[in-house]
This record gives structure tokens, sequence and C-alpha cells, in this order.
DNA sequence: CTTAAAGCTA
DNA sequence: ACGTAGCTTTAAGT
């Protein structure tokens, strides 16, 4: 075959085998700084380097998918290169205890991932790796070598290329021949030149002075070789050949000192660098000992990537009748479902799973269906559970039983996405496109009305083969707990919340919408003459060139694009310039409140019981939070008289019945007292007085009755807006105060809760480290703008990263508390219905008779809905509206 | 149909 | 370069 160079390649030619060599010290080294300290054990073993190693070798494993692997480390002192050169890498400094420690701990870590270790005495890792290399080129293989050291540039050629890690432990690029050429103007083979000329301070070998890195380049791109320079300094400047003349002889010493062995005597060879297999008892047992969670999970995740998930690649549907249905849902185990809903429930599809599912069209489900929807004990997998039981209960049914959700299963894996669905699941989690692209499943919408079986059928289908693997998802990122007693729980609140509704008075609504639209227009008459000519005052371009143009008002702000703003932040600082700016605020205001509230809320009146179904969104903040839309019921305005008149118009059901609103008092506060372990903040929600005053008490070392209102003002703006990140900057701009005096604000405040600054602080660290942030039940938030390189986006994830914990941890606590106020009012006689939900708050709507009873069971079941530190408080309002009924305070 | 600017909430 | 998390409205450009 040999010299037969038009032959074709072998069909069954195999690529190269690549092997990955990995400098075990430089990189841990490298890891150690790049982490905090303040990364160990709870019993206080510091792992920042174990951590940062292991974390960048399973990156490695999972996006390279190496056939070979080893790992090599020094042993001994550098015998060889000490005869050389005694000075070799003295007044290195002794490498931190804290680091040394931490080697024992990476060799376990290998040892239990079965990577090979190889280790010579009396030479560097760097020579064992270069040797590899080169036999692996020599065996037809592929190397790359991985490290920290510049030093293995020498060896790159066709076969060897070099993953360098630049800085901290992701910022890793890799240098094949081409890149080594352009980054330093030389072949690799001349990279040793290059060395000798320009030294290396890390191994104490001394460069001549005044040759940096441009210089050396030329000088060996000129010379070639350091032997071929010394024979013509004559032609050199005069500083650059002082300098090379003086060093003579020892910039070919330290030439040899940096050139790698490649000829080591080695125990291994690189065809015996096979990964063997793991012992997941032993991985387990030391990960957790270690409590790498996030490293363990990842490995997990990595192992099972590597085995198909599901077998076939297709799925098998059909449609068939509803006996059908019934027999698969008869037959044992779990089965996954779909409804067919367009006015009631037309068709529902089953899946016993194996990418087989059954449609039957209905015209209502028939009653042994019916039965089974309602039964606790038969399991149903579904996408969208609250969706799914609301259309049950729009039928007249009470669904039960529903134990998987694809849809909650998704976004607690990743809440920040903006949507989940099903298809796109599949394609992530599956890695199979069993729902088809987006254009077939366009084409399938378009045939939906002509027959909508077959795409009901495939999302049964879909959802059979996905829960098991998601929920495998769900078990390793330890969110199972919120998954099945949170989440899924909740989603059977939620569709009845929505089913319920709330009340609306709307002719008090239309009649205050003409009330306003009277005032619009003679605030807009009054603007025209201002502005001596009519123009719409809704187009901000527009009122841009009345202001700023036509007015030669003053422009104090800029919206992001960079035009110039015409916010109310800018209207009200401009009030007194010129009469025009009062009417625009005020036009502004009734224009906001009428389109959005009194005009838009009551077309979505439903004409079936004269009240308003909000749509809740369970997936839709990253934070945890829930969300409403269509119409968005948890941004109805309460500031201001216009704000409360607008409440006046939520109403009870009936005469006979009022409004319970209970809302948690500072509930993030009291989050954040719980999680950072503040003492002084402990102390203030202990004392059961106003948490503002008493932080201005302590920012502003006062008594508490010298707290005025504008001090109480000012600690509440530094309460919240310190805690998410807010600086200086803002919080001058936010108090009206110069940058430096809200700097010494900030330094009081983090005096005064000493603990608060290093829990933020931990929370970021944390989640720069593990990628994401945690609240207290688990829930996470992946925050990737954390490593963006842009610091600007940086910022944000810090920012993020600070909020999220607490916001997130809070929505939990809510949802906990609806889940348990739902559980005793199932169980109580009680007349009470949960309305709505808005972040820190429950609305219910209750019988008259019923309303001692009800505010003890509703204060009793939020205030008990979760263990923390500090106590949760609940305030509690009654009223005959929404305004009324507010908590007095909130 | 999408984006920007504005403004409403916790 | 601007506390976090949302949703909806209008105007204006695609």
């Amino acid at each position: 075959m040999a010299g037969d160079s038009n032959s074709e390649p072998e069909p069954d030619r195999e690529r190269p085998k690549r092997i990955f060599l990995l400098d075990g010290h430089s990189l841990s080294f490298r890891a150690f700084f790049a982490l905090p300290m303040s990364l160990a054990t709870t019993s206080g073993q510091v792992t920042n380097a174990v951590y940062g190693f292991t974390s960048m070798l399973i990156k490695l494993l999972g996006e390279e998918r190496p056939d070979l692997m080893a790992v090599a480390f020094d042993k001994g002192r550098p015998t060889i290169r000490l005869e050389q050169y005694p000075e070799y890498k003295a007044g290195r400094a002794e490498a931190p205890d804290e680091f040394r420690q931490q080697l024992g701990l990476i060799r376990e870590v290998l040892e239990t991932l079965a990577i090979p270790i190889v280790e010579v005495e009396g030479y560097e890792a760097d020579d064992a790796l270069g040797t590899l290399a080169c036999r692996a080129v020599d065996r037809g293989m592929e190397a790359v070598i991985v490290t920290a050291d510049r030093d293995f540039f020498q060896l790159v050629r066709p076969g060897i290329s070099v993953m360098f890690n630049r800085k901290g432990i992701s910022d890793i690029v890799r240098y094949d021949v081409e890149a080594v050429t352009e980054r330093f103007g030389l072949p690799p083979e001349k990279y040793l030149e290059y060395v000798a000329l320009k030294g290396d301070p890390s191994d104490n070998i001394p460069g001549v002075p005044g040759v940096g890195e441009k210089t050396a380049s030329k000088l060996i791109q000129d010379y070639g070789t350091v032997e071929e320079l010394l024979a013509h300094t004559e032609e050199l400047k005069p500083r650059v050949r002082e300098g090379i003349e003086a060093a003579g002889q020892d910039l070919i010493r330290n030439r040899e000192l940096a050139r790698l062995e490649c000829d080591l005597e080695l125990a291994i060879d690189p065809q015996d660098c096979v990964m063997g297999s793991w012992d997941h008892d032993a991985l387990r047992r030391l990960f957790n000992s270690l409590e790498f969670r996030t490293l363990l999970e990842r490995l997990e995740d990595l192992e099972a990537a590597t085995k198909p998930v599901v077998e076939q690649a297709t799925l098998d549907v059909r449609t068939g009748t509803a006996e059908e249905v019934a027999h698969v849902v008869n037959s044992p185990g779990p089965k996954a479902v779909a409804l067919l809903v367009d006015e009631g429930v037309k068709g529902i599809a089953v899946s016993a799973g194996g990418g087989q599912a059954v449609f039957a069209a209905v015209d209502a489900l028939p009653p042994q269906m019916a039965q089974w929807t309602g039964d606790r004990t038969a399991p149903k997998w579904v996408h969208d559970a609250k969706d799914f039981q609301a259309a049950l209960f729009a039928a007249g049914l009470s669904p039960d039983g529903v134990t998987f959700d694809t849809l909650l299963a998704g976004y607690l894996l990743d809440p920040a996405e903006a949507s989940y669905p099903l298809a796109e699941l599949c394609r992530r989690y599956l890695g199979l496109d069993i729902l088809g692209t987006a254009e077939e499943q366009e084409a399938d919408a378009g045939q939906l009305f002509a027959d909508p079986g077959p795409g009901v059928a495939r999302e049964a289908a879909a959802v059979g083969l996905l829960a098991p693997v998601l929920q495998e998802r769900i078990d390793r990122a330890g969110l199972a707990p919120l998954l099945a007693d949170v989440e899924m729980p909740l989603s059977g609140v939620l569709a009845r919340m929505q089913a319920a509704g709330v009340a609306l008075d709307v002719p008090y609504l239309q009649e205050m919408s003409e009330t306003l639209g009277d005032r619009m227009a003679t605030l807009e008459h009054q603007i025209y003459q201002h502005a001596g000519e009519q123009f719409n005052i809704g187009s901000p371009p527009q009122l841009r060139t009345i202001l700023y143009g036509k007015l030669g008002l003053t422009p104090l702000k800029k919206t992001s694009k960079g035009a110039l703003s015409t916010d109310a932040d800018v209207l009200e600082k401009l009030r007194d310039h010129h009469p025009i700016v009062d009417a625009l605020l005020n036009y502004r205001e009734l224009s906001k409140l009428k389109s959005t509230y009194l005009d838009a809320l009551p077309p979505l009146v439903s004409p079936r019981d004269g009240r308003i179904h909000t749509t809740y969104n369970q997936v839709g903040a990253s934070t945890g939070r829930l969300s409403s839309t269509n119409p968005n019921l948890q941004n109805i305005p309460t500031r201001g008289e216009l704000g409360r008149q607008i409440r006046l118009a939520f109403v009870p059901g009936a005469a006979d019945r009022e409004l319970l609103v209970a809302d948690y008092s500072q509930i993030e506060l009291r989050v954040l007292a719980h999680l950072s372990g503040d003492e002084a903040l402990h102390e203030a929600f202990a004392m059961q007085t106003d948490i503002h005053a008493a932080t201005a008490a302590k920012v502003f070392g006062l008594p508490l009755d010298q707290v005025d209102p504008e001090l109480r003002r000012r600690a509440k703006v530094v309460n919240y807006g310190l805690a998410y990140g807010m600086n200086a900057y803002g919080l001058a701009s936010r108090m009206g105060i110069a940058t430096d005096e809200a700097q010494e604000f900030i330094d009081a405040y983090f005096a005064g809760f000493p603990k608060i600054r290093d829990f933020l602080d931990h929370q970021v660290g944390q989640a720069t480290v593990e990628g994401f942030t945690s609240t207290m039940l688990g829930r996470r938030r992946y925050l990737p703008e954390l490593a963006s390189s842009n610091p600007r986006v940086r910022d944000m994830g810090r920012r993020m990263a600070l909020n999220a914990p607490i916001q997130g941890s809070a929505a939990d606590i809510l949802k906990l508390a609806m889940i348990k106020v739902d559980g005793a009012l199932d169980g109580s006689p009680l007349d009470c219905v949960m309305v709505l939900t808005v972040h820190d708050e429950l609305v219910f709507d209750v019988a008259d008779r019923d309303r001692p009873a009800a505010s003890d069971l509703v204060r009793a079941a939020m205030e008990s809905a979760c263990e923390l530190t500090v106590p949760l408080k609940v305030d509690i309002g009654w009223g005959k509206n929404w305004a009324e009924a507010a908590p007095a305070g909130h």
C-alpha cells in the first residue's frame, strides 16, 4: 500500500486517536490562584485548587471526549537541570501550604476517575509530557498538551498542539503551528531560541536586558539561531549588541534549560494511557467529602450524555377509538397524557412509553377516563400541568395524580430560558428531533384544524420519553423536592385560582374612565397652548422636539439608545422651568392609568361569571417568582389617590362577602437576615419594630426615637438598594445626595450589618465558581454573565447573583404558603377562595360569616410556611374592595 | 410584526 | 453606566 498515493482512503480507516496530556502541577497551581481560598469544605479544608483542576478536567472530558489521557506531576527535585544551572527556579517562593495540602486530594480525584498519573524521579512533569507527546505522534496519534506553562510551545508541530490556560480556569486558548507562528512571529521550532533571548522569570532564567518579546522575535527571524546571532553581534544596534554580547554563552545554556526532554524512560506508553471505568461509590464518597455537589452532577451528566438516552429516534403515533385509549390507560404504570382543547376537551392522547401514543377524538371525556384524570393513585405525566388541570377544571372535573410536568422540570433545570417548548426540551435532553424542525411544526400547525390528533399524540409520546430523562436530571441537581413538593402542587393551586378569578366593578371603572377622559382633554388643550401647536403627546420623539427644540428646555438625561429622555424623572426636575411640564406629567399619569387599567380591564371580564381571570405564568421569571398576564394583575396601581381609586374596583363576589388581604411584612429583608445570619438585623426584627427606622438608627448611630421620617426613607432606600448591588452613584441619584455622601451611607450600612456584606460577597463567589445561585429550597439560577469578558455584562451578572437568592427564596416561601393555605382551606368548611397572588401578598374572597376563621387560618399557614431564624410576620386587612382591605403600612 | 420608551407593581 | 424581577401600552419603523 505504501507509495500507492492514488488509492482511495480505506472506508474503515479510523481517525487518529487523540491523547490529552495534562500538566497537573501548572494547572492546579493556576486554579489555586484563580479561585478564592474561601472555597473550602465545612470542616475547613481548602479545596480551591482541587475544585478548579477538577472543573477544568470535567470540562475537557465533556468538550473534547479524549480517547486517551494522562496527568503528569513533578517528582523530587529537577536534578538534571539543577546540575546544568544551580540557579534554576531559585528565588521561586515555596508553594503555599494551602496549595501543597491539595495535591494529594488532586491525585485522589484522578485515581478515583481512573486517569493515569505519570511522574519520573529527577525530571519535571514537563519532560514526561514531552516524551509522551512525541511518542504519541510516532504511534500515529494526535497529542494535545494542556498546561499553563509557555515552555510547551516548543513542542507544537503537526500532531501536537497545546491548550494553554492563559488566566483563571476557563480562559484556555488552543495553539497549533499556525497559532504559535501568529502569536510569536516564529514557528514553534524556533520558540526555544526566542525564549533564550527573552528569558523566563518563572524559571529564574534571565533574559537579555532591553530585549523584550518584539526584539527577541525580530532577532530570531533575522538570524535563525542564538549561535548565528552571537556570530553577528557587530550588525546589531549598540544597546542590543551590548546585552547580547554580555550574555554570550549563557544564551545557549538558557535555551538548553528550557528544552524539554522527549526521550525519557517511562513506565507507561501513550497507548496505555487509557481511562478506566469509575467506581461510582468511591466517586460519590470522594466528591461528597470534598462537597463538590455540582462537579459530581456535571460528571454524572457527562456520563449520561455518552450513552443514548432513548433507543428510538421516531415516534409511533396513531389515531384510534376512545376504547383503545382507555385500554392504554388501564395498563399498569404511569401514563403520559395530552389533551386537545377547543372550548372544552375535544380529544385525548395517552402514551405508556416507548414513543408510542394513541389519540382519540371525543365530545367530552368518557366517564371512565374522566374518573382516571381525577384518580390520585394513577400517575399522569404532562407538559404544562397547570394548563392540563385548568382544562379539566373547566370541564367540571377535579384532576389529580399529575406527578410529572416536563415544562416545570425544564424550568427548574434552567429558569432563565424564555420558554420551554416540548420540541426544544426533546432536542436538548434527548438529543432527538422527534417533534420535527420548526418548519415541520409550522406545517403541522397548518393542518391542526383538519386533523389535530397526530400533534396531540406526538405530544403525549414525547412527554413519555422525556419525563424519565428529566426526572434523572432533576434528581442529580437536587431539585426533586422542589419539583414534587412545591411546583407540582402549586400548579393545581394556580389552575384553581385562575378558574376562580376576581370580581370587578365594571360600571365603576367605566365611569372613572370617562372622568379621566374629560380631565385628559383639558390637559391636552393646555399642553397644545403651551407648545403653540398640536402634536402627539404620546410620541416621545415629537415631545422631545417640542421640549428641547421649540421650548428650549435643558435635557437632563439620555435614554439607553442615546435619545434625549422625557421620562417622569426628568420632567419632575424640569417642573419649575415651564408650565407645560406639570400638565405633561398629569396627562401622562392619567393616560397610563386609563389605557392600561380603566379601559383594558373591563373587556377582559368574563361574561360567564363577571370576574376577571388572569393567567399565571409559573415558568416566566428566572428568580422563581410567578408572573401574571392577560391581564397582569400584579401591577395594579396602589400609589396615590388614583391608584387607590382603581383598587376600589376589585371587589368580593357578592354583597355578603369581603376581601381578605394577607401580606408578608418585609419578607425579602427577613430572608436576607436568615440567609446572612447577621446578628444586628436579627435583633432589629426581634424587636418587632419598624425595620427601616431601626436600620436608620443603626446606620446613623441614633436612638430609635430620634429617627425622623426623612432618615427612615433613606434607610429604606439603602435597605433595598444595597442588597441588590446598587452602587454609590445609583444611591446618590436616588436619594438626591452627592456620590461621596452616598458612599458614606453604604460604608455605615455594611459596618452596621457586617454579615450582610459577607453573605453578598459569598453569593457572588459561589455563583462565579459553580455557575449558579441557589435559593433556600435549592432553586437555581445560572449566571453565565459572570464568566463574560465584558465587564458591563459581568457586573450585571454580579447584581443578579445578589438578588436572585433573596428574591427567589422569598418566592419559595410564598409558594409554600400558597400550598399550605390551599391545603388547609381544602380540609375546612370555610367559604374562602384564594383569588390573587402578588409576590408577597395573597388575596381571598371570603363569606362574611367565615371572616374570623379565615384570618386565623391564613395567618397561621403563612407564618408557618417556612422556619426562618427570624419570625415571618403577616399583616392582614379586610375590606369591601382591594383598596380598603390593604393592611396599614403596605 | 418588532423595538423603544415609558410607566405600573413587589 | 446606572438596584432586581416582571407586563402592557403607544408610537414608529420593519
